[in-house]
DNA sequence: GTGAAAGCGCTAACAA
DNA sequence: TTGTTAGCGCTTTCAC
């Protein structure tokens, strides 16, 4: 006997739809998709018999007949930031209003788990992938599979090249820049970095902005005033603590994420330093939490919501034929220093 | 002429297995399985081939054809807070042990994006739903297709009494009586409450647990120290500005979401009002925020990730025949006062 | 322990 | 404008 889930209403198909009106299935799945050489009465009857018998249309079996999924597989390396979540707002947007599926996968900041989502996402067989890629990422082998199936990628905020895909980006070497310019030009002489590891090339590129504006202002650079580390709360810790620990403190702080500049921030309050006026602080992101902490935080801002639908545009669009094959480009998205309390003394 | 998308790496199928190995498609599918009626040393060598030919299995033609999707759909009201992320941590474990996807949607506190997701799930056929209600969500129709499919349903958090539904919930009354009576322990006498709407029950029983907990401290309840709002950003603001209007300040405030009462906090700091000394603040959720804000927040703790598990481990368990059809039942989860500097004065 | 064959629900080429 | 039909890739009954 066939195991069978007692089903209460029973599953209609196109086929029910068809017999019920006299006509062929071929009909009603062409009127379905409201295709125009289809009577335009067939079609209002179709749709009303769908309506009527509670139709609801198998995606298993479109897909597993078309050989396409309409979903497109998201890869972000955090969840929690106002950046990501307005990335992931303006491409579901974007996805929505074209007609895909979107499925989010979370890598924590991890390769290996970036790598499972995806082997994951080849294995629902996304028609397209848009990834931010994790701090310790490397090797981007894991991507290949869809390289080799032609299946399109794009990258967002943390890029790498790669042949074939397109990334939306903002300049990061300009960002580093205009942080570091903005706390020397408030007076800061001996301005200390924290900020991820220099092998992710968005850390590297603020980095080399931190430098030539420390140059341009005609400030010595410290090796002592650089600190690398995993910019979560334990890296926002660490900082603290060194700076506390150190002998000649810094005047100034530019902490490339608000969440560890928010932990630091907080940690040397604890130990009696005042902020902005024995040490001003920017912080990198503008999420939300910039307008909680005390003093307000300085930071850089960019448009998240803009590059998910620029992300997923350029996707869908390459999906849907209307762009050509190998338009592999860069796009980048302007950013801007957002001056708070944090960084005015 | 069929068009097809120009395929790079050709897709691999059982039948190819089975004629590379000189076998029956159905043997090689049930290897796959790891069905123990194949010969061991048949099924190595069927996961060598896969391995080799690079077979992956296509799962809508699987869901086509068992009608099951092994994909459950969860429905949360909000992304950003830790309970929601550690919720949906504690699912995602728990399912992919048990070999399930998960699909997320975000209803953002409004019942028809909570409507449009469980039609979206629908429509998907995932064979289970788990959901947290939004604020404004009185009419569950939108659930019904689920039950007339006998699709089983979990809620947590926020939750409503449905015929053959599970939920897991914390005790929200006591809750709102332990926030509000350790107020008045520690010499609140005109303690406001800021909560949502009492239309959805959580609130309704933390205004009850607020209630008893006056009474049974002699002080008086008074309409006007009770906001209604919807705990977001703008009703932090509302409610610091309320008190801030008023003559007859209150003394201490249990505001039942940390977010909110970050927000109203820190808006009452600067108009002055000093925290705890002036006014001693209890939020809800424990969110990550109560350690960063000054002073760090009172609030009620609750195990997120333990409910997620419980949450699905109880629908699979279902799903897969573990336990009987109609076990509708309560599961309620233990919850603690954690106290910080916000209410130590 | 393995094979043959039907069919899940749909789309699209081809025919009418 | 509509109908006929093959087949997407898989599982599972039934037969051997």
């Amino acid at each position: 006997m066939l195991m069978k889930k007692e089903v209460i209403t029973p599953e209609v198909t196109i086929y029910d739809i068809a017999s019920h009106l006299g006509l062929a299935s071929s009909t009603v799945s062409r009127a379905l998709q409201n295709n125009p050489i289809i009577n335009k009465n067939t079609r209002k009857k179709i749709a009303a018999a769908a309506e009527e018998l509670g139709y609801r249309r198998n995606n298993y079996a479109v897909n597993l007949r078309t050989q396409r999924t309409r979903t497109i597989g998201i890869i972000v390396h955090e969840l929690k930031s106002h950046f990501i979540t307005s990335v992931l707002a303006g491409i579901g947007q974007v996805a929505a209003q074209s007609g895909y599926d979107i499925i989010i996968g979370y890598s924590a900041e991890s390769v290996v788990k970036e790598a499972a989502n995806a082997r994951n996402f080849f294995h629902k067989r996304v028609d397209g992938v848009i990834a931010s890629l994790a701090m310790d990422t490397a090797d981007l082998s894991h991507f290949q599979p869809f390289q080799d199936k032609n299946i399109p990628l794009v990258f967002f905020d943390r890029a790498e090249d790669q042949p074939n895909s397109t990334m939306v980006v903002i300049d990061n070497t300009r960002c580093g820049y205009e942080a570091t310019h903005h706390l020397a030009q408030r007076g800061c002489r001996r301005i200390a970095l924290v900020t991820g590891n220099r092998k992710r090339n968005v850390y590297e590129q603020r980095y080399q902005g931190y430098l030539q504006a420390l140059s341009d202002n005609d400030i010595p650079f410290r090796e002592e005033l650089v600190m690398i580390n995993d910019l979560d709360e334990k890296g926002g810790m660490q900082a603290a603590e060194t700076i506390l620990n150190m002998k000649d403190r810094p005047d100034g702080i530019f902490i490339t994420n608000d969440f560890a500049a928010a932990v630091c921030m907080r940690q040397l309050q604890d130990a009696g330093i005042r902020i902005p006026e024995d040490i001003a602080v920017v912080g990198f992101n503008d999420d939300n939490i910039c307008k909680l902490v005390n003093p307000q935080l300085t930071t850089i801002h960019y448009p998240g919501k803009e590059m998910g639908e620029i992300a997923a545009r350029n996707l869908i669009d390459h999906l849907d034929g209307v762009t050509s094959i190998s338009n592999a480009s860069r796009i980048i998205v302007r950013s801007q220093l957002v001056i708070r309390e944090s960084s005015l003394h």
